[in-house]
DNA sequence: GAGCACTGC
């Protein structure tokens, strides 16, 4: 790919015009993104001298970080924001890293008094991030974590009655609305990080803009019930209407009922239980880092936009002059130059996976030796998500002395990993991105451009701490060429999930749900008549008592029947083993110069019927030794993963117990009916071996070939079930295991004699 | 002969 000429850095890049250079003064970013944002901490609106409530009564010791606080950008447009948030339902602000947007707007509207129906949650798309901020913020109000700031995540809650503020991944609110359709603890709601537009904010977009309106509505009706009580109480005593709505005017205002009734709020005449309740309307407060901001606003009924300031440090960009056939060449080639030329600063460098990681990583090692003596060292540094743990927390360690770190990256350093001491960036401009194709029902994950967007939120890496160099190994036109925003995930996965989450939450008509960006209707359409040949849905497309049953479990719909049908087969408790490391993506790690051995290590585990059975395996072995880490090291077992799969494994047992099914029950050594039971979820997902050897998708008529990590890669058994059908350098099924070919029509005769789904298919047992 | 990144009562 390379040779050692190449190692005489050529001169790539030229310091591009203005719109790529040294940002304007007026940019606060320093990314040289135009400047639509004001100068100033914010803009928009002038703050109101409004008189507020008093400031945190509650906080039971002094607060801390006050000065800090007070020198964050946002802290200057505190009146402003409050006054914007009490003015509108649903307010969009826009700040980049560093503003301090998410720890400090909850805090104001918490000092503020404002949120006093209800609390104050905030999401995230990661739990990272959830339950570092919800650390962070309570050291700042001064109350010990989980009183009144908590957070809550899966497997992990701090939360209590008395808590105000809860930071909390989005997918834990989606699961908050199951038992809280309106979010009535709610008063306020704050979707961070909107831009990233993951499958469970837009989501929660659509969920979030319904529940404000029956709130408000809600809200109305209410009023209107208290002053036609009102009236009547006021005509059987024989006064005129109430003096304070006279007339036809059912707008209370201000008018307190008891002293507690707002504009946005209502006291109910009766809540069953004489204790006065109260209907409160839903702020939304949409919180972006790109300044794409009128499409959340118009989503939002015309919401509020105000742009906060970040603290950030200017990124000078430089673009290559000309294309780059080879990126990774480039890289190369580019971090020497860089390093013998520039001055301090550590380098990361964005690729799309793991084999580029470990091919360049090879270049700069053999490298190295040729720097010149008096020349700084380098330390290279892998980073990426399959990465062991102990391997991946280098990237934090500071660089010995005089010593160069060269970071070299997935997509993980974009968003979830922040790294400390980077001035200067290399993007290739490309990255690994899922895709789905609902026709064919494969999924895909292939190399692709990345967005505008994200080429800005890659140089933005560069100036966390000082002025930084973001050096793009493509043309100017290229990135002018880019998409503006990636495509939501919405658009580019299996919807099942989402849709039966829909439906548990009771949205009827999926089709015509009020989402931001519409799935195509093929692909909401193919998530309905999966759920409906998995018997989650009845033929009118309403939720059957199983599919309720089965949004009550985290898992994918598949998995979830799965699970049910164990009851049958009497094998729950392996089938909850099972799926439970399923959810692992890692459980083998194969360190890049020992792939050999940790090969051997897995072949100790491997059931000749496939993975799920050698997953049994390992469970059980690790269970044995009662989970010695210095097993899982020997044997070259991912710890953390295991760990994580005992949680799930431990949750769902729970939930099994919650329902009224008992997960000990097993089917001891008779493990085919553990994989007849996965053909009850999976019988969609099957192939059987033609005579050449190949294999040939039950549903769809499509060769597909055994992934080389799977323990069946290379044998010829009769029929095939498998968890995933990935297209990446070839069409590869994943997650595999042999069963015979005559349990793929049992599992689900309706569905697969008709080719098509055409009449309600009845649960295979029923449930009380 | 090969694995972007997240998440869930």
């Amino acid at each position: 790919m390379t040779n050692s000429t190449k190692f005489t850095p050529k001169k790539a890049f030229v310091n591009s015009p203005a719109s790529n250079g040294p940002p304007p003064a007026s940019s606060p970013n320093g990314t040289g993104l135009p400047s639509t944002a004001p100068a100033g901490p914010l803009a928009n609106g002038k703050p109101t001298p409004a008189t507020l409530p008093d400031p945190d009564k509650y906080a039971t010791v002094p607060r801390q970080h006050e000065a800090e606080r007070k020198r964050l950008p946002i802290y200057g447009a505190r009146q402003a924001i409050l006054d914007a948030i009490q003015r509108n339902a649903s307010v969009v602000i826009v700040g980049e890293t560093g503003s301090g947007k998410t720890t400090q707007i909850p805090q104001f509207i918490l000092e503020a008094g404002l949120a006093k129906y209800g609390g104050i949650a905030v999401t995230q798309p990661r739990r990272v991030a959830a339950t570092s901020l919800a650390r962070r913020v309570a050291e700042e109000v001064g109350t010990p974590l989980g009183k009144r700031v908590g957070y809550t995540v899966r497997f992990d809650d701090k939360s209590s009655p008395s808590t105000k503020l809860k930071y909390l991944t989005d997918g834990m609110l989606m699961r908050e609305i199951l038992s809280d359709p309106l979010l009535h603890r709610y008063n306020y709601i704050l979707l961070d990080e909107a831009h990233e537009r993951t499958l469970r904010t837009d989501i929660l977009f659509g969920m979030l803009k319904e529940i404000q309106q029956t709130r408000r509505q809600m809200c109305k009706d209410r009023k209107a019930q208290w002053y036609r009580q009102r009236v009547s109480d006021e005509a059987r005593r024989g006064s005129g209407p109430p003096a304070e709505a006279n007339g036809t005017d059912l707008d209370l205002g201000e008018h307190a009922v008891g002293g507690a009734v707002s504009t946005d709020a209502a006291e109910t005449i009766s809540a069953g239980n004489g204790q006065p309740r109260f209907v409160h309307e839903l702020k939304i407060i949409i919180m972006s880092a790109t300044l794409d901001a009128e499409r959340f606003a118009a989503y939002f009924d015309h919401a509020k936009i105000l742009y906060v300031a970040g603290r950030q440090f200017p990124v000078r960009v430089y673009n290559s002059l000309e294309p780059q056939t080879d990126y990774l060449d480039a890289a190369f080639v580019a971090s020497l130059q860089i390093h013998t030329e520039q001055g301090p600063g550590d380098i990361l460098i964005f690729l799309t996976g793991q084999e580029e990681i470990e091919t360049l990583e090879k270049l700069l090692t053999d490298h190295r030796a040729l720097l010149p003596r008096d020349a700084a060292d380098i330390l290279i540094c892998p980073l990426f998500a399959a990465l062991p743990p102990a391997q991946q927390a280098k990237v934090f360690n500071p660089a010995p002395p005089n010593t160069r770190k060269i970071i070299l990256a997935t997509n993980i350093a974009e968003t979830s990993i922040t790294l400390p001491g980077i001035r200067y960036v290399l993007d290739t401009g490309v990255h690994k991105a899922r895709g789905y194709n609902s026709k064919v029902g494969i999924e895909s994950l292939l190399v692709e451009p990345i967005s505008k967007s994200s080429a800005r939120q890659r140089t933005g890496r560069a100036g966390r701490e000082a002025l930084g160099f973001c050096y793009r190994l493509y043309t100017e036109d290229s990135f002018m060429a880019l998409e503006e925003d990636s495509v939501p995930e919405i658009l580019r996965c299996n919807l099942a999930a989402a849709v039966l989450q829909l439906k548990a939450a009771g949205v009827r008509d999926v089709l015509r749900f009020d989402y931001m960006d519409r799935p195509p209707k093929l692909a909401l359409l193919r998530a309905l008549e999966q759920l409906y040949s998995l018997a989650a849905l009845d033929d009118t497309g309403a939720l059957t008592k199983l599919g309720t049953w089965m949004a009550e479990f985290p898992l994918d719909p598949c998995y979830a029947k799965v699970l049910y049908e164990s009851r049958a087969l009497q094998c729950t408790t392996e089938i909850i083993d099972i799926i439970s490391l399923l959810s692992v993506d890692n459980l083998f790690v194969a360190p890049f110069h020992k792939r050999e051995e940790a090969n051997e290590a897995r072949n100790k585990f491997i059931s000749p019927d496939g993975d799920h059975l050698t997953y049994l395996n390992l469970l059980r072995a690790y269970q044995a030794v009662k989970g010695d880490i210095r097993w899982c090291h020997e044997n070259y077992v991912n710890a953390r993963g295991i760990q994580h799969a005992l949680e799930v494994r431990k949750q769902l047992r729970q939930v099994c117990t919650r329902v009224g099914m008992d997960p000990n029950v097993s089917c001891g050594v008779d493990l085919d009916r553990v994989l007849q039971c996965f053909v009850t979820g999976f019988f969609h997902q099957t192939a059987l071996l033609q005579p050449d050897g190949t294999y040939k998708s039950v549903i769809g008529s499509q060769f597909v070939r055994i992934h080389p990590a799977s323990t069946l890669f290379n044998s010829r058994r009769e029929a095939i079930l498998f968890n995933e059908l990935v297209f990446t350098t070839k069409l590869y099924v994943r997650g595999v295991s042999a069963i015979q070919a005559n349990w793929i029509p049992e599992a689900s005769p309706n569905y697969l004699k008709r080719g098509q789904p055409k009449s309600k298919l009845a649960p295979s047992s029923s449930i009380e």
